[in-house]
DNA sequence: CTAAAAATCACCCAAAAGAATGACGACATC
DNA sequence: GATGTCGTCATTCTTTTGGGTGATTTTTAG
């Protein structure tokens, strides 16, 4: 959070370095006023972009509190599962921790998975490795194996 | 989370007015092109955060109506399970490759399997190799879980 | 506000897994 | 006998995983 502002801060200084010395430079010499409004406009698109992504970030793992119902479920259709919290809390397993191993289920690597969750790569393999800890697994596939057993996958 | 773009917000404002006041001092010049820039700026950012939301709503959605119901956690009724022969000559899976594999889904290590099956750990990758070759998978998890999705694993 | 928990990331190292070859024998079949 | 499949194994090399440790940041709970 505090980081944020610094990197913002750094980049406005920048930009402000950027725009007097351009002012000095290109706009007495009659330089391309479009150039220099591009190349703004991608820095501060990128950099929304980027705040964003964190933001709604930020939000969907409060969301993470969400609903937990019971419904007729009569219609076996297309199974909606639930993992089941019990086992779950009991082993003291995250609900991220959760979330990387039901795609280390499906068959991603970490990098995909970091990939896919804006996360790094390290990340990832930490949360890994504190889920297969918890599962007393030695390899991923053994965790997807106790995970399915114990209700946690699908 | 909101703070972010409240500070956004007003570092934006800040810059802006630290732009016109650069303006009022060195500029000689006609047209603003500070202001410009600044208002490019904004305007992208303002674009980029919008699509930032716009692009992480969907998976928002869907997360929204995963849960639904519990599963209990107790293990299925010990069924036989016969392999779906079908798919697996299909897909020229030899029946030797669905042993390894299925040992693979069971979360042992090639090592392991081969210690188990009396054979090399070398062939045992030769056999894996070629069951995630007729299975198009790239990773033993992803093999694992083709192999359940077409009957050939429990 | 503060303390605890969770999430994030980095680094190093070792082990495991996988890709790409090539090879050889057993066996069935035509 | 030639052919083809299958199972077996080796070697080399690259990538992926996993273990261990420590650190920072964010979130949550009290």
């Amino acid at each position: 959070m505090r980081r944020h502002v610094l990197i913002f801060g750094i980049v406005g200084g920048l930009l402000i370095a950027t725009l007097q010395y351009t002012e000095y430079r290109f706009v007495v010499i009659e330089h391309s006023v479009e150039l220099y409004g591009a190349l703004i406009a991608v820095l501060f698109a990128a950099f929304g972009i980027w705040l964003g992504l964190r933001i709604t970030r930020a939000r969907e793992t409060i969301r993470e509190t969400v609903v937990v119902r019971e419904i007729p479920a009569q219609a076996p259709a297309v199974e909606p599962f639930a993992p089941n919290t019990a086992s779950r809390q009991s082993l003291g397993i995250t609900a991220r921790e959760l979330e990387i191993l039901s795609l280390v289920a499906r068959g991603h690597s970490n990098r995909e998975i970091a990939t896919q969750l804006f996360v790094s790569e390290n990340t990832v393999k930490t949360h890994c490795a504190r889920a297969f800890d918890k599962l007393g697994a030695a390899r991923r596939t053994q965790a997807v194996q106790r995970g399915k057993e114990l209700g946690l996958l699908p």
